[in-house]
DNA sequence: CAATTTCGTGCACGTCGTGCATCTATGCAC
DNA sequence: GTGCATAGATGCACGACGTGCACGAAATTG
């Protein structure tokens, strides 16, 4: 499976509904990068992408939703690839090193959507998008960890709790590293898969800590 | 302060503004609640609100944010509660008295935005406006937390981290709770309270849970 | 009361998003 | 291969959305 977790092999009519979908989405995130997210018309992302303007909207609702789309397709990813982790991992072990494969399989792939992403974060209209794409992940996510646990813990709280908290780890973590990016070339994945650890081990370690004393 | 967190005396001219926000809040959320968030024109919620469709710009930039215009008021006094806690109490001890003494105020405002927001939670042009209007907060919510541990506390991931993290527990705990909600009437708050007691008890105890052996 | 600032409003314009009808390409059965 | 059934692409029309601009009314200031 791709990186998107879409399964590569179908029929014609399949292939070109992927194709469509993923040359809509590259121009509008390529359209945004360079114009500013606010400035690019649905008209010109469709001719970019070579389709009627009405076709836009056979595979996306709205211009936010296309540009986020790549994003969108990694959070997915993220999730298989925790499902993907040995069962006799801890929900955080797994955690940590499903977000590590998912990094290798984005450094190997050729399309950087990442830094792409990096330069419109924070656009106003972006943001509750993102958000939404990370957030409609939390549910899969949530299951795969009920699947991890014994049986007590899968019907509790736990696992929407978790899922819900680790995504946003993640959201905090990827946010600081991109924050303190220098406006060059993405830095080194050994700070972020350092600053990973360090959230991770926070949420492990228990979240509370004593008011000032005076 | 009232529970929106904004002041209530004023010179006539912020008291007007403050009134025909309110109108418009309300108006809102009734029709939304109504007639349902995607049948609503912003023509009828400018007409129910008795201004002209310009003015209702002068407000809000879109429908939803009105509609949601009240619970983002609600977040931001969580916040303003959690700041008022004695600076003794542990960061989740804060929390936790923080969003009962919101509740305290919630229950004791006539104007009753809390069931309303239910039968409309999840209308999806809603959920990326509500996730951004909890995420808004995030920052200032990080800050009151930063003053209120110690100094390389402060300066770490922590208060950040913290605050994604609590505000994602507050919304998973809400979201399950209204979900058990029968269509009458909201259930007792007991349930509530002791739901967040349990989401804040696994934050502190920390999150990480064995894998399963086989 | 006069000057100034702020706010409400109408108008015009471009963009967004959807329902509907039609046309075309694909997949399938034979 | 031929013809049929279906899914997808497109054009069109329409209502709603959101903003810039200019003007007038109300509030504030002094």
């Amino acid at each position: 499976m791709t990186v998107d977790g879409e399964p590569t092999t179908a029929g014609r009519r399949e292939r070109k509904k992927s194709a469509t979908r993923a040359a809509i989405r590259d121009a509008a995130l390529r359209l945004a990068v360079r114009d500013g997210v606010e400035n690019v018309t649905l008209d010109r992302i469709a001719g970019e992408a070579d389709i009627a303007l009405r076709t836009f909207f056979n595979y996306f609702s709205s211009k936010e939703e296309a540009v986020v789309a790549g994003a969108a397709g990694d959070f997915r990813a993220f999730v298989a690839a925790f499902r993907a982790r040995p069962r006799g991992e801890s929900v955080l072990q797994a955690l940590r090193e499903g977000v590590l494969d998912v990094m290798d399989q984005m450094v190997s792939d050729e399309r950087d959507h990442i830094s792409a992403l990096v330069s419109i974060r924070g656009a106003p209209s972006l943001v509750p998008q993102l958000l939404a794409a990370l957030a409609a992940q939390e549910d899969a996510f949530a299951e795969a960890i009920a699947e991890r646990v014994d049986a007590d813990t899968a019907g509790s709280l736990y696992p929407r709790l978790c899922a819900a908290t680790a995504l946003a780890t993640l959201r905090i973590t990827l946010d600081r590293w991109l924050e303190e990016s220098p406006p060059g070339g993405v830095p080194s994945f050994a700070t972020l898969r350092a600053e990973i650890d360090r959230g991770i081990a926070e949420l492990a370690a228990g979240l509370d800590r004593p008011g000032a004393p005076e």
